[in-house]
DNA sequence: AACGTCTTCAACCGCGAGTAC
DNA sequence: AGTACTCGCGGTTGAAGACGT
């Protein structure tokens, strides 16, 4: 038996989204949440395979999403994580909840590999000056060390990630968090996606002719939408506004590889996030389970100790990460 | 200005895992 | 237990813009 297409081949569009198109379905999905993906295509007249809309949510409408360059502590983060992880990308975007694991894998194949590789090549036959903490002792030692390292990372993922987990962590796919969320949690969840604000200042700015206006798209809906502002105003959070600052998730990615801040300009608006943002950004991200992973992964990371440790990653340098592979 | 090449990234494809029946 | 179906992941593609000649 052939395994079926996952939809019509026949009168499926195919290429980019139009912003109609997104419109249409962050629409359905802030009444509807984002789950169910086979019923979207048919419930919002969408001529796109449920996967095709999935994916445009997860990588693009999805709130809490950071576009555009990727910090140096993101990159280290990247570099590390796929050191230890490989190429699992999505286990890799849930340490950077801001990133989806399609930006991720993007940006390591466009960016990073190759820059690690010149590094590589570009340290062949030279001496290794500069050499960082984790450097300085024996090359074998370190490399020693190194596998260790690893193998006490992957032995602590894979007991995070055993049944045993804690029941927190079972429930927080974003599907279950939308399946069994009130119509306000869903109102709240939609409104408050600067993405979607986002999509809808240019919708405004070039709204789509009358006819082009699908009558799924309710006034209501949109008006939630566009009221970003005001629901912010119910939560007394300025982080749920929509504005051009991006959404952080507090704490957790402060204290990661010992940043005094993710990004200095998130840190007003991290530590203005009320509780309910940050289960809010906790749970818009689809594989939350691997927050345990991550504490324990950042346990690991610090239990360098006092000595090295904390500083290993903040004075890991590509070179150090290139010899990885 | 025109053309060719390179780079980027959104989107597609196929597969495996999980789940409902 | 077996089948059908959905979902999510990772690899890959291709359109579009950037850049160089």
């Amino acid at each position: 038996m052939g395994r079926p297409p996952c939809c019509d081949k026949e009168g499926v569009k195919k290429g980019p989204w139009t912003p109609e198109e997104d419109i249409l379905l962050v629409s359905y999905i802030q009444e509807h949440g984002p789950a169910n993906w086979r019923a979207v295509p048919t419930n919002t007249g969408l001529l796109r395979c449920s996967k095709s809309c999935r994916l445009r949510w997860t990588n693009y409408l999805r709130p809490g999403i950071k576009r555009g360059n990727f910090t140096d502590q993101e990159e280290k983060t990247i570099i590390h994580l796929q050191a230890l992880l490989g190429n699992r990308w999505a286990a890799i975007a849930s340490y950077l909840p801001q990133r989806t694991d399609n930006d991720i894998k993007n940006y390591w194949n466009t960016h990073l590999n190759k820059k690690l590789k010149k590094l590589q090549t570009g340290l062949e036959g030279h001496p290794r000056d500069g050499l960082s903490a984790s450097q300085k002792m024996p090359r074998g030692q370190w490399e020693k060390r190194l596998q260790t390292d690893i193998h006490l990372a992957k032995q602590a993922l894979r007991e995070a990630l055993s049944p045993e987990k804690p029941s927190y962590m079972s429930g927080s796919k974003s599907s279950d968090v939308w399946s069994n969320a009130n119509p306000a949690q869903s109102s709240n969840y939609a409104s408050s996606t600067e993405n979607i604000s986002r999509l809808l200042k240019g919708w405004k700015r070039s709204p789509p002719k009358p006819s082009e206006t699908n009558s799924v798209m309710t006034q209501n809906s949109l008006n939630n939408m566009s009221g970003t502002d005001s629901v912010s105003s119910d939560h007394g959070t300025p982080s749920w506004k929509s504005n051009d600052k991006d959404l952080i998730l507090p704490g957790a990615f402060d204290s990661l590889f010992g940043f005094e801040s993710f990004d200095s300009s998130h840190s007003d608006t991290s530590q203005s996030m009320s509780p309910e943002a940050t289960l809010f950004q906790a749970e818009s991200k689809p594989d939350s389970c691997a927050q345990l992973p991550f504490s324990l992964l950042e346990k690991w990371l610090f239990d360098e100790g006092a000595s090295q440790g904390k500083d290993f990653l903040n004075d890991i340098t590509l070179d150090d990460s290139a010899n990885l592979f």
